[in-house]
DNA sequence: GCCAACGTTGGC
DNA sequence: GCCAACGTTGGC
C-alpha cells in the first residue's frame, strides 16, 4: 500500500512540464529547507508512494499533476555545495540536515484541481494545505487523494 | 507588489 | 528557554 504525499513546487522553478521533461521523467526533490518537511522525506516517504504535485506561488494555485517516489530519502547534496542557492554550511555528507527523494512524472490531471475549489470541499477541510499552508511536503490521506482525483476527473 | 502567517535565529 | 526580530512562503 503506497502512501500518499503533496509536493508543492513554485511553476516559475520547476514545473509539472519540467519533471515531464527531465530525462527518465525523473527528477531530485531537492532544496526542501524545513524540519518538518525533511522529517517526511528522510524517514517516511517511500518507493511507490503517490504524489500530487502542486503548483504554489501562481495565479491559479492547485493540484496539477501526479508523480510516484522512485527513490526514498537520501542526503540533500546541494547543501554541500556552496555555488547551490540550497547551500547550507551546516550540513555536511558527515552529518546531513537535509534530505531529498527522487520523484517520477506519472501524468497530468485532465483538469487542475485549485486551491480555491479544495477549499469548497467539506471533506478536504482537515488538509495540511489548508491549516498549514506553508508545509512542503505533507501528507494526504486515502480519502482525501480519492477525492481529488474525482474532482480532477480521474 | 503587498502583506499575513509562521518558521528560524540569536540575544539574553 | 523565552521571545523579539527577521526572513520566507505563498495567496491574493
Amino acid at each position: 500500500m503506497p502512501n500518499y504525499w503533496l509536493f508543492k513546487s513554485e511553476p516559475s522553478s520547476f514545473s509539472l512540464d519540467d519533471l515531464k521533461s527531465r530525462p527518465d521523467a525523473t527528477e531530485h526533490w531537492d532544496g526542501v529547507r524545513n524540519f518538518q518537511a525533511r522529517n517526511f522525506l528522510r524517514d517516511q516517504v517511500q518507493v511507490g508512494d503517490q504524489v500530487l504535485f502542486y503548483h504554489s506561488n501562481t495565479a491559479e494555485p492547485g493540484v496539477v499533476g501526479i508523480a510516484e517516489v522512485v527513490r526514498s530519502g537520501y542526503p540533500d547534496f546541494t547543501a554541500f555545495d556552496p555555488n547551490s542557492k540550497y547551500f547550507d554550511p551546516k550540513s555536511s555528507p558527515e552529518r546531513p540536515t537535509w534530505y531529498m527523494v527522487d520523484v517520477r512524472f506519472v501524468r497530468e490531471l485532465p483538469r487542475p484541481v485549485t486551491l480555491a475549489e479544495l477549499r469548497t470541499i467539506p471533506e478536504l477541510s482537515g488538509m495540511a494545505l489548508l491549516n498549514r499552508s506553508r508545509l512542503s511536503v505533507q501528507p494526504v490521506r486515502e480519502e482525501e487523494w480519492e477525492r481529488i482525483m474525482r474532482l480532477a476527473g480521474l
